[in-house]
DNA sequence: GACATAATGTACATATATGTCAATAAATTG
DNA sequence: CAATTTATTGACATATATGTACATTATGTC
């Protein structure tokens, strides 16, 4: 499907001499769908933002669409795995594996928000993305439905709680309230206990904490 | 602001004779970003859809810009006032305070989902729509928390309960699933629970499922 | 340093949108 | 029915986008 990109992998992000490429087409509009929507992802602005030539972009793409196709291709490789790995990981109560699917949320390398609501909101003008993101959103909710099934909650109440965890998450993104990281872990206690239905053990917080309280996880 | 909008308010719906009006251009403008989204709104596209001149349309409005503000003022009335009147509605308890507030959610006279995330997806490309949704979901948010400290929640858990409820339903807005009501319904009363901490009574349920089970409410 | 290839740029043809103006037509009112 | 207001239209000027063809330049290699 994007074959265009396979053409420079190899030299892609390393200096090849040359000041275009097709990684950099695509992180511009990378930058544009976050920032402004997919609207905005336009090849002449693109080229005037990276002061290119706007023709040059077609050595590396067929056409915009191709382009278009890259950025979804990009989104789904790097949030739906991620989260449902975290799901999936080693917890010993439901309390610790909630927290793990936080780190989620918290860390921008494991979930990107951002690109989340964008390629959200493109959906509303192309079935296609509204097919990829149904898949997306089925997939999710059953990896959190069975963390809650392997915790002994019944499929029902399972399925509820997914839900709600992953539903409240969605909607977060869909909000970009701008919390500092502090203000978003006074209430993670909380939410653990919404979640769950049970107050989590203090050194199951305090783990959880340690993970994100240093720089670095930016 | 709208000002445009007031020239015909009079004659507006009912036949005056003319073909067009103010209000069937953004009635138009409507359909169009709730099924597309904002940058599907344009007037050539509406002209033809409305089988009249382009032109036409600045008899009515000064500009696209008019029609947007025109748009956005339209969603303000709708979507905020019902949902935090809801809230505020009279009941004996929790459970029955948030059954009132899911009426919304199942009522599209109360709450418009789709105009909803249109609106949101919009803010993306203007920072004037994000300015305003974020005054919106602060008033949701406060009413809601309200709705728990009535009820003898904590501060500061109330909070947290009141995001809950709502981070829920902007996500499931955002998800666009296509569940019929009762599929929707059955998951009700355990949604109250979690998002109460307490099991609901049979009897608030009651008085719930009868308010929805009837045609009429779509 | 000649050569192929990779990348850039200019010119062209086309599509779609915006908004103004002046000419017209249709409804309402006196 | 004439006058006036309200609405519709086509012509014009302009802006911004797309994609193709062809000429040109840069880069690394033999």
């Amino acid at each position: 499907m994007s074959s265009a990109l396979d053409k420079t992998n190899a030299e892609t992000s390393a200096g090849s001499g040359w000041r275009g490429s097709a990684d950099l087409w695509l992180q511009a509009a990378y930058d544009t769908v976050v920032e402004t929507g997919v609207d905005a992802v336009r090849i002449q602005p693109l080229a005037k933002k990276l002061k290119l030539s706007r023709t040059s972009f077609y050595w590396f793409f067929k056409d915009r669409d191709e382009l278009l196709n890259a950025l979804l291709q990009k989104w789904r490789d790097k949030n739906s795995g991620n989260l449902v790995a975290q799901s999936q990981a080693y917890a010993e109560t439901i309390a610790e594996a909630i927290l793990n699917v936080f780190d989620c949320w918290l860390n921008q390398d494991l979930f990107d928000s951002q690109f989340e609501f964008a390629v959200r909101s493109w959906a509303l003008q192309s079935a296609e993305v509204a097919e990829q993101i149904g898949l997306a959103d089925e997939a999710r909710l059953e990896a959190l439905r069975q963390m809650f099934i392997r915790f002994g909650y019944e499929p029902l109440k399972a399925d509820v709680r997914a839900r709600t965890i992953y539903l409240t998450q969605i909607g977060y993104i869909s909000m970009k309230s701008d919390e500092d990281i502090s203000t978003r872990l006074q209430r993670i206690s909380d939410y653990v206990e919404i979640f769950t239905g049970q107050t989590p053990e203090p050194r199951e917080l305090e783990r959880f904490y340690a993970r994100h309280k240093q720089a670095g996880d930016d």
